[in-house]
This record gives C-alpha cells, structure tokens and sequence, in this order.
DNA sequence: ACCATTTAGTTGATTAGTCATCTAATCTTG
DNA sequence: CAAGATTAGATGACTAATCAACTAAATGGT
C-alpha cells in the first residue's frame, strides 16, 4: 500500500453503514442535519408517549400555554409551530376531544375560532415538563454555551435560504 | 427605562411569533434544529414532487443505486435509512409497484428479500440528481467549508447521546 | 434429531397526514 | 350598498405511518 489519500468516514457514514463517500460536504451536512433531528424526535416522542401526545400535539399545548389565558386563533397557532401543519383542524379536533384546549367561536369576526388550553392541558404539560427537560439536557445539553451559540448561529444561516 | 436586560429577539423566536424567550439555550438550539430541517424536508418534497417521490423513497432509491448493481436484504435497507422506517415492507411495497425495485426471495436463505434498484428506478434518481444538489446548495451551501465541517461535529456530538 | 429461540419480513387494524374543495363571514371598491 | 375578492376554517377522499401480532425459515443447544 502506498499513500491513503481517503479521509476517514465521517460519523454520520458510519452510523448509517455507508460503503462510499459523500458526494459533497453540502450532502453530508444535510443528511447529518435529517439524521440527528430524526433521533431528537425519537426521544421526544418516547418521552411524550406516557400521556399520548404527538409532538405536534404538545407543540400546540405549549403555544397555547405561551398565551394562556389569552385564547390565539386557529391559524395564529399553525404560524407559529415549529413544524408546518396543514391539518391544524383535526389536530385541534383531537386535542379538544382529549378534553386538552377548548374552542369557541369568537364573537366579533365570526370566522375566528378561538382556541385555549384547559386546566386538563395545563396539568397534562406540567407532568411533561420534566422529560422534555431531560431530552433537551441528554442530547443539546452536551454542547457548551459557545457551542450552542454558534450552532444556532449556523442554523440561522442555514433557514435564511429564502423559499 | 433603566437598563434593558433583555437580549435582541433570536433569529427563531421571531420566525415563530414568539411573544416570550426561551427557557434556556438548549431548548431555543432543539427547537431551531427541528425547525430548520422541517423547511429543509419541505425544499425536499417539492423538489422531488414531480416525480411522486417522497424524501423517504428517494432515500431508499439512493441506497440502492449505492450498493448496485449488489441488491441487498429488505432490513439492511431500513438501517441505512436517514429516517427511522418502520413501514419498510410497505415502502417498498410501493417502490415496486412503481416498476423503481425489484425483489426476489433469495435463494440461500429464503427468510431474506433481495432489493435492487431498475433501470427506471435509476433514470428517475437521475432526473432528480440535479434539484436535489440545488437544494443542497441553495440551503447549506450557504456555509463555507470549516462552518460545515464545524456543523457537522456539533451535530455529531449531539447524536452521541447515547439511546 | 428435536424443540425453543432468533431472525426476516409481512399483515391487519388503527391513527394520522395531505390536498383540494367547500362554506361562511368579512372586507373592498366602485 | 351590492358584487367580487379575501380570509378563516372545516370536510371528504385518499395516502401514508405506526404498532402489535403473525408466519416462515434458520439456528443452537441438549
């Protein structure tokens, strides 16, 4: 053997049994990204699972206690979840019929559907509050303040990519 | 006003309304991961909608135009997948009926599918090559080299929490 | 050689997500 | 103030994801 000009496999190669090398760092970082957002989403949904909560359904609850005991509209709550969610109706359907947040339709502009979250979901999120902890903590708390901060950062550049 | 403590707004406070701060830096760095990779999955999906492919497909596709013209085993294919797939069977169901695999029980041991890519399969990968690179460029391109070598060792550190 | 395990993959039932279409209320503008 | 445009949200039809239970083939110990 001669000079080993190969770089060793990345991580996120290995992990995932690759045989050849990325295309191009630009692959690498995007299939890295997928990857560890995938096991992120794993462990929040383990640790949502006990109370049978999706984590859209708990990202709803979360918006709603932010402004709790303001009521926000159906589709204030589909603007500002992290993740886009054209069925914000029957996700609410099921969250309502799970007794979690209340709707009423508001009375000035009748076409408004007021949502809040019920003394059920406030106590549903409260149990939560800890596991959810504890998964950011195992996973992003490894980083160190300047880690995260520059990670952020990064990620920040990454959303600017206009659509 | 005294002394303003409080810190500009981020980047994905404001992309999400959000009225109050986050709880910590490691929530605001979870939530802007998840975040950032739904609108990376979205450039995705449109980018591989003309040919009816969904980013779970394409990933399969793509893993076997790596090991051919080798087929390889129906859950040899789900570890190597970016996503988590336990509908593997039925992904591939689909696959197959599109003409884009093919599979055949193997002969040594009759438990195991053997997958391999079509030639059509590989003329739609290849129609897609190009926008899916745009993608990649248009969104992580964004970064130069070192800050995509440095992404990609803050997101393996994040993985690393051990499951 | 035989029976318990393990491995590979499939299937059925249920739930959830997606897309286009639809209704009702409000706004706009001549 | 009436007609068209816009906005808020709901609905139907379809597709896909999830979980547990299942079949069949191979393996491993006694």
């Amino acid at each position: 053997m001669l000079i080993d000009m190969s770089r060793k496999p990345s991580a996120i190669a290995q992990e995932l049994h690759q045989t050849k090398a990325f295309d191009s760092p630009e692959d690498e970082a995007a299939v890295a990204l997928l990857r560890t957002v995938d096991l992120l989403r794993a462990d929040l949904e383990r640790a949502l699972a006990p109370r049978s909560i999706t984590p859209q359904q708990y990202n709803v609850l979360r918006i709603l206690r932010g402004s709790h005991p303001e009521p926000l509209a159906t589709l204030q709550i589909a603007d500002r979840m992290i993740e886009r969610a054209p069925g914000i109706t029957r996700l609410l359907d099921r969250l309502e019929a799970a007794r979690l947040v209340g709707r009423k339709r508001c009375g000035e502009d009748r076409r408004i559907v007021h949502c809040s979250i019920t003394r059920e979901g406030l106590a549903v999120l409260a149990a939560l509050d800890e596991p959810v902890r504890e998964v950011g903590q195992k996973r992003v708390g490894r980083l160190s303040k300047s880690q995260l901060a520059n990670l952020l950062q990064l990620l920040d550049r990454i959303r600017e990519g206009l659509s």
